[in-house]
DNA sequence: AGTGAAACTGAGTGCGG
DNA sequence: CCGCACTCAGTTTCACT
């Protein structure tokens, strides 16, 4: 589930590539662009979403517009050991957290929340410490970003072996 | 830049909701689910994509199954008052930088870092560690996600006023 | 702003190399 | 695994309400 993914060629990289900075150019274009038909560059859409590197196609939107001014990210200490399956139970009940993850470091997690604003944010928080076996949060709050919206979960190439 | 759109309707909401869950929905499929035609939706999602509320159409990537296994966020702190145009400038050198944001708290700049594997991010934690004012760095290792991998960029819902 | 119809472009598939 | 040819569905534009 985590391993490199076998004969992913140069092809599929330019590929995926092409997908990632527009999932609308049709297959004849990509095609067109390395050499391939758009019947070939279809199959191996396909076959790059049947092996799991391409995991869907989503629109990108600029959460400002859609009312989300505030960010931040929280770090989140618990009682005792925190087990992960636990955690992510905790995480699902806040539609405002909008990635969680487990990491190295004090804190047992860190979680990236959204939030209307700064009044919204605070409610967002006094509703997570009271969780049951959360101790504390650190929050820090995001001012300006400093790279164009990138998609933050995913990495813009491929990375070589 | 930063405004709530103005005239953005429930009808806004759902063609865009239905975008990021799959942004190759067809035009009619949409109209059909709320009442409107192919045209009508296509027209719409034309000015939503103008008025900048949909910046674009990305394939989501397993970024593992393309060779990046390893994630961290690094706190940034400066040397001095740290202006966010120099940082920028700074980031934009390091292609294993898929976010950075200036925050809160003691550091001056959060960043997002994928690398290969832990070798490799030692290797850009050092080059990221030799640029001109970086006084110091704290790095938090990512273990695991506790959700799926979700459109970090973007809130998927909109927030009511 | 919305609809419906016409023209066009791309997706999906079967077949042959 | 690739390309070609065909069919069908979706996009795009236009005239009209």
């Amino acid at each position: 589930m985590n391993s490199r993914t076998p004969s992913f060629d140069d092809l599929d990289r330019k590929i995926t590539t092409a997908l990632m900075a527009n999932a609308r150019t049709s297959f004849a274009e990509i095609g067109a662009a390395i050499g391939l038909s758009a019947t070939a560059v279809k199959r191996r859409v396909d076959r790059l979403r049947e092996t799991g590197v391409i995991t869907g196609f989503t629109a990108t939107v600029r959460p400002s517009a859609l009312g989300w001014r505030t960010e931040a990210y929280v770090e989140v200490y618990c009682e005792g050991a925190a087990p992960p399956r636990r955690l992510a139970e905790v995480v699902r009940n806040h539609p405002e957290i909008t990635a969680a993850m487990t990491v190295t470091g004090g804190a047992d997690a860190l979680l990236h929340v959204r939030a209307r604003d700064v009044e919204h944010f605070e409610e967002v928080l006094e509703r997570i410490r009271t969780e049951p076996f959360i101790r504390k949060t650190i929050s820090v709050m995001v001012l300006s970003h400093l790279l164009p919206d990138s998609p933050e979960a995913g990495a813009t190439q491929a990375a070589p072996e």
